[in-house]
RNA sequence: GGGCACGUGGCGGAAUGGCAGACGCGCUGGACUUAGGAUCCAGUGGAGCAAUCCGUGCAGGUUCAAGUCCUGUCGUGCCCA
């Protein structure tokens, strides 16, 4: 030890730990609960004895940390940033009347624990319990006030049976677009000719919320694997560096996009920030345009089927009387487009490489390059397709296709920067409009056809005469010029897309116009013409996937799904029965993928293959299903019979009447919404990192809709309120890591500070929202701060003689703080209204910011009374009790220590400290008679004066006139104005 | 390239449009001390002996008054492409 302790942390942290643990003091009761005599929540809403029902139970506060992966390394100072923050908003909220949950619990499903199996034959398990045992340690050692009989592992049977039972329900529904819902999948309707066994499975399959489907995974041929996403580097994979392919594959997949309109609107009812919701919605990525259909230009291509090609005039004459196919026909290209307005500009047309008609419609002649195209677009991501690549890249079909608006035949490509999975996996290319077409065209295919007037400054700007030209160049000519001339010069005059909106051009047909109207309307116009013509039709389309949701892996839960073949030998999946769960993967001891590609729980034969001769589902659901549901765990986490009951859910996360309180927590980019002050619906708070602000987020509340559909839950939302907490950096302004070597260890923190002192710097280093670095001269001084704290209460000379007993104990023990006497100046006697004062004023600042999540004020707050109150000559036993309440929340275990000393010094017994009332501010004390006013001339600021509070503003005016410091510049000069702002400040206008 | 944040002392950060820099770190001086890397007291944006002047990335604007509101610009971070 380098230095002297400023206080025993050492002895009073490990004891209130462990009273703490022994009361149960921060256990949450749920509605039915008996409160057993004698603690500490009986005592104050007298239920000592009595079983709970929820109109005795004080209002809920549901605040929830996002609980943490356990991984090997242990916890890094970032996990305790939101714990802390959460931990002194759970104890404001019981101080201040609130029946808290504020639980913690382990994602321990994932990667690293099955990597480590796979090396060294190690049970995941095992690896995981040990981790879980760690974090376990740590995050008791910092004295957060969760109550552990809620513990959960998303590893425990118990836990995953429930998991595997939510699949299930989603399994069995469908969502019925008519109601907008989620409906039990018994009760779907057959279309009339769905008349065989077969033909029902098959439309039924098709409907479910968890349904199979091909989907491109990457496969590395070397290692025999399926590889996840953030596993593939530059198209080789991360571990060895071989080379990865896209290679479909049958995977379960979620029906999320069902759910994406309600996941966009939804965000309306719930106080995230601006931010948080623009991520979701930016991942949602809801567009606006319409679905056209293009036939191809003859039957002459190989694939396409001579027998069912009609030619293109029958073809509109059908669809005229039909209307828009749900399915376009074998030789027709369904795209997507968010500028219908721009259709007559359409110059080419561009497949994905993946498109399935792209075999069918290349020529003899380009056989040969599409193949070869394809193979190279297997190798590249999604991001590396898209990704503002510098070079556009695409091979000719050989194929063309009649644009519906003005019958010319466009030839059809493919290229990579169409993806499959968006849209129809086809566009029509506007070169003119278009940034991506225009640098494919400039490359490939050199015609635009510009449709849309651009404005006279782009024209200005991109539009170039070549050489030769002669005569005007003003912007407007350019942009005559642009509108004019043929395709193939036009593209040699503009130097980019025009992709603003503005008026329609070169728009027109025997039977309708665009020209002359505003974007928007074009729009309307062109797609009422295209519906009217079974040609097109307006859609809207979301950039969010279906979630896809099985993975090759060993340490996750099992799908309780068995696959059976039907009479035909067609194979067929069914659900396990309720009464089978929790399926426990089987034991294995090589955790590798198979040598033919399949999943570890392959390798288990008497597990998989059943004796009636049906076989297990080998694939294991992924990390997120876990953290999909937790927070409704907490709710009721020892329930054997249900995920969660009726009532306990209803408590926690419904809109009980008992709860009329002000919800005050709010973040600076929160409005207060009185009309939301009641009662709040779900997690009341939500703290955890940016890093799941899409997925998590996003998988959470479509599970919890799909179970609010089904009755399961009473909100349509989880997490009401979400904050993130910012980032925490190493003392070098780096992110922190390991190869940096600016890892800060909490334990190292906690064995030279203590847990109190590591709380406190946490919250004060700046706002919880912010990204800051480390310090660790910070956290000496809150250090320093708390052992004033310690100096206000206890006798320095006592300190001595306990010092001294300490060095010769053998065994440090808290009886030794008994050594310890109380300050003489705290005394039993009135508190003077200076005192008073600056009392009242802490409690009114530390308030407030709590209610504002201001944690770093709040503290600076407290640090001015410290400072105050270290120049009293006598304390006062009631202003010292009530400043260790508003200390509490922060640094617990110091003011548990010096609470009870303070109380048995008096006489007293001491009440418990997080259940006593918080306290409250009487206005009245803190007023002023007199308060000083800055006063300014011309806005600068030059004097301040001293005046009643209740000065009139004559007086004001006056006293500001005649102010030492203003006279000189008021010489000579006349006073043309005189704002004041009662009790704020003068300003005099001279001139 | 697009969207969203954010730019304040040597550092972390405070400031309902109304005295810029609360609080803490660091630094300077003093007290107590054998000692101080403990503690306590005082000082601490820059320039100047001073009066005073200058100061919230930069350039404009609104206003009696701008760190705060508006426009543009540069820089940083995050998200998306």
């Amino acid at each position: 030890m380098s230095s002297r302790r400023q206080y025993p942390f050492d002895l009073i942290e490990p004891k209130w730990q462990r009273a703490w643990d022994a009361e149960q003091t921060f256990r949450a009761f749920n509605p039915g609960d008996a409160v057993p005599e004698g603690h500490p929540f009986a005592a104050r809403y007298s239920l000592a004895g009595k079983t709970a029902s929820a109109a005795a139970l004080p209002p809920k506060f549901y605040i929830l940390d996002m609980f943490p992966y356990p991984s090997g390394a242990g916890l890094h100072v970032g996990h305790p940033e939101g714990y802390t923050a959460t931990d002194i908003l759970a104890r404001y909220r019981r101080a201040k009347g609130f029946n808290v949950l504020h639980p913690m619990g382990w994602d321990s499903f994932g990667l690293p624990a099955e990597q480590y199996a796979v090396k060294t034959g190690q049970h995941p398990r095992v690896t995981t319990e040990a981790n879980i045992a760690n974090f376990t340690r740590q995050i008791k050692s910092l004295g957060f006030s969760y109550d552990w009989s809620r513990e959960l592992a998303t590893t425990d049977p118990e836990y995953f049976r429930w998991t595997q039972w939510i699949f299930l329900q989603l399994y069995n529904a469908w969502f019925n677009p008519e109601t907008k819902k989620a409906e039990p999948i018994a009760k779907l309707k057959y279309p009339a000719d769905c008349d065989t066994e077969a033909k029902q499975r098959a439309f039924r399959d098709s409907k479910r919320l968890a349904y199979v489907s091909e989907q491109p995974v990457w496969w590395c041929e070397e290692l025999g694997t399926v590889l996840a996403n953030e596993e593939v580097v530059d198209g080789k994979s991360e571990v060895g560096g071989f080379p990865v392919v896209r290679k479909p594959m049958r995977q379960w997949v979620l029906r999320i996009t069902a759910y994406a309109e309600r996941l966009l609107d939804d965000l309306n009812t719930i106080e995230w920030t601006d931010s948080l919701k623009e991520m979701q919605r930016n991942w949602i990525g809801r567009s606006e345009g319409a679905e056209v259909d293009f036939i191809l230009a003859g039957p002459e291509y190989p694939g396409v089927k001579a027998d069912s090609w009609m030619s293109i005039q029958i073809w509109y004459e059908q669809r005229l009387k039909k209307g828009f196919a749900q399915q376009p026909e074998g030789f027709v290209i369904r795209v997507f487009t968010t500028r219908p307005d721009t259709l007559f500009g359409a110059t080419y047309m561009v497949l994905s490489p993946e498109h399935k008609l792209v075999d069918q419609i290349t020529s003899t002649e380009q056989r040969a390059a599409v193949q070869a195209y394809k193979t190279e677009v297997a190798k590249k991501s999604d991001l590396e397709r898209t990704e503002l690549a510098k070079e556009k890249t695409g091979v000719f079909t050989g194929a063309y296709a009649i644009n519906p608006v003005n019958g010319e035949k466009i030839p059809i490509w493919i290229a990579d920067y169409v993806l499959a999975s968006y849209g129809t996996g086809a566009i029509m290319a506007v070169p003119a409009h278009d940034e991506r077409d225009f640098e494919f065209a400039e490359e490939f295919w050199p015609m635009i056809k510009p449709v849309v007037e651009p404005t006279l400054d782009w024209a200005e700007k991109h539009v170039e005469f070549g050489e030769g030209h002669v005569g005007d160049k003003s912007a407007a000519a350019k942009k005559a010029a642009y509108l004019s001339v043929e395709p193939t010069l036009c593209m040699a005059i503009a130097a980019g897309a025009y992709i603003g909106d503005g008026v329609a051009v070169n728009s027109a047909n025997s039977e309708v116009s665009l020209n002359g109207l505003p974007t928007a309307e074009a729009k309307a116009k062109i797609t009422a013409w295209l519906e009217a013509k079974g040609l097109g039709q307006k859609t809207i389309n979301y950039k969010l996937r279906d979630w896809l949701f099985s993975r090759q892996r060993y340490w996750g839960e099992p799908f309780p799904i068995v696959w059976r073949r039907d009479a035909s030998g067609q194979p067929y999946h069914e659900a396990l029965p309720e009464r089978a769960l929790p399926l426990l993967p089987p034991a294995l001891t090589d955790y590798k993928p198979t040598a033919s590609g399949e999943p570890p729980l392959a390798r288990a034969k008497d597990w998989v293959n059943l004796p009636d001769g049906a076989v297990r589902e080998v694939n294991t659901m992924p990390q997120w299903a876990g953290s999909c549901w937790y927070y409704l765990r907490y709710l009721d986490a020892k329930n054997g019979s249900a995920f969660v009951s009726k009532e306990a859910e209803s408590y926690w996360m419904g809109l009980n009447s008992n709860q009329c309180s002000v919800n005050s927590v709010q973040t600076e980019n929160w409005k207060l919404n009185t009309e939301n002050s009641g009662a709040t619906p779900g997690v009341d708070l939500y703290v955890g990192g940016t890093e799941h602000a899409v997925l998590h987020l996003l998988y959470a509340r479509f599970w919890h809709k799909v179970l609010f559909d089904l009755g399961h839950v009473s909100t349509a939302e989880p997490f009401f309120k979400l904050v993130n907490q910012g980032l925490i950096l190493g003392e070098d302004g780096q992110k922190m890591s390991k190869s940096r070597g600016n890892v800060v260890n909490p334990d190292d923190v906690l064995a030279e500070f203590g847990a109190d002192a590591f709380r406190l710097y946490e919250m004060f280093m700046g706002p919880l929202q912010d990204t800051k670095p480390w310090n660790t001269r910070g956290v000496e001084g809150v250090y320093r701060f708390l052992g004033r704290v310690w100096r206000l209460f206890i006798e320095e000379k006592s300190e001595t003689a306990f010092e001294q007993a300490q060095t010769v104990a053998t065994q440090p023990d808290a009886d030794l703080l008994d050594h310890l006497v109380m300050n003489g100046t705290i005394a039993d006697v009135s508190a003077t209204p200076a005192q008073l004062k600056v009392l009242h004023a802490c409690i009114k600042k530390v308030t407030e910011d709590l209610d504002h999540l201001r944690f770093n004020t709040a503290i600076s707050a407290m640090m001015v009374f410290v400072n105050e109150a270290n120049g009293w000559q006598t304390r006062p036993f009631s202003v010292m009790r009530t400043f260790l309440q508003l200390l509490a929340p922060f640094a617990p275990h110091l003011t548990e220590e010096l609470w009870s000393r303070l109380h048995r010094t008096f006489g007293q017994n001491p009440p418990s400290l997080g259940y006593s009332p918080w306290p409250s501010y009487d206005p009245a004390l803190l007023v002023e008679s007199e308060i000083e006013i800055p006063v300014s001339v011309n806005g600068k600021h030059r004097d301040v004066i001293r005046v009643a509070v209740d000065a009139d503003n004559a007086t004001l005016e006056a006293a500001a006139k005649a102010a030492e410091k203003v006279q000189p510049f008021l010489e000579g000069k006349t006073v043309r104005k005189v704002i004041i702002v009662p009790k704020k400040m003068v300003n005099l206008v001279v001139g």
